[in-house]
DNA sequence: AGAGTCATGTAAGCTGTTACATGATTCG
DNA sequence: CGAATCATGTAACAGCTTACATGACTCT
């Protein structure tokens, strides 16, 4: 029941259509949590449903109708609600850390391939990430900002993001290359 | 149809039961994969009708009867094949990340008193993975061990669940300080 | 005496993924 | 002219979590 409270959360920015959410939740922005488009409109059926956001008809003439949504009082206060309840830790659950783990009992190359080719998508987020940050700061320092500046949470969940990004860029680029010195090249898918 | 691949990448380290690969597999030393006792028990079942693992019974009399598992050598073709599948992109799903992304638009103290929290724990952590590390090691220097060291695989894995929780440890000590400077002290659950 | 460890499961329910379906518009 | 974007879903299946069940031994 965790969906739930994640949309609510991105729902604080504005009115955003499931379209627009789902891009939000899939890679790219994803700081926060991660989604699929039909976990996003059933969600979104059910969040209106129970009276936690409201949706209003937009018609449009050249593109398809979309529904936009805003979180309702009664939506807050369930974010509230769930913010006061203990967080479960949360856990690593990722492919190529299993395949790392066996990479010295099996054929390395196709590992070495998928570390170099994870460390290019960690530095792109990173540049995401970055001018994302640039965007929430709007031109004042970094000090000055978590002082006074408005949407602290999104700018804390980005500053998170970023340091995963890199480290996972870093992690996965030195790994590929003690993998490499010891078992020879490895293509790159 | 991943944690049969994580089951039998952590069972190249040895013979293992159910029952200590779910100490593994949870809180603590679970550096590339986690789950449940329940899951471990179902999948070993499986993996072993699928003639993945081997499992020799124990009989013990100070303790209860135990089934230790193995690699057979068709599982190690089968992660053989899994290794050589691209990896799915790993994302990220935490509860406290949803919270902070909020904080600004709900009583921010019990999201300081969960980020406190969760720091103290990844700095647990942090503490055990340093010794895991060292016992990898085994007295060798890192660079020597990286060069020349057996069972590479699961120290690269260290290395990255220490990077992570060092990661963790530090954004969550940072963020809870910067929302008590604003919204003060938040009590420590 | 009570809590924790060793040891293995079943059953029900909730969450997430994969596959399928539709159709106009805009960009290269 | 083909691919991508906008826009919203349904259905089936796989995977994960929660609750329940049992019982002896060891440590404080």
């Amino acid at each position: 029941m965790a969906l739930r409270h994640a949309v609510l959360a991105a729902l604080l920015d504005g009115e955003y259509s499931g379209y627009q959410l789902a891009k939000a939740f899939d890679a790219g922005v994803a700081n926060f949590w991660h989604a699929l488009p039909q976990q996003l409109y059933a969600e979104l059926t059910k969040l209106e449903a129970d009276g936690l956001v409201a949706g209003r008809q937009v018609i449009q003439e050249t593109r398809p109708n979309k529904r936009l949504f805003q979180v309702t009082e009664e939506g807050l206060a369930e974010l509230e609600r769930f913010a006061a309840t203990t967080a479960k830790p949360s856990f690593i659950r990722d492919d190529l850390l299993v395949k790392v783990q066996a990479v010295d009992r099996i054929e390395a190359a196709p590992v070495i391939g998928q570390l170099a080719a994870r460390a290019r998508t960690a530095a792109a987020k990173v540049g995401i990430l970055e001018q994302l940050a640039a965007r929430l700061r709007g031109g004042r320092d970094e000090a000055e900002f978590l002082a006074h500046g408005t949407r602290l949470g999104p700018y804390l969940t980005c500053l998170r993001g970023l340091a995963f990004e890199r480290e996972t860029r870093d992690w996965c680029e030195r790994s590929a290359d003690i993998l490499r010195a010891r078992y020879g090249e490895g293509q790159q898918p």
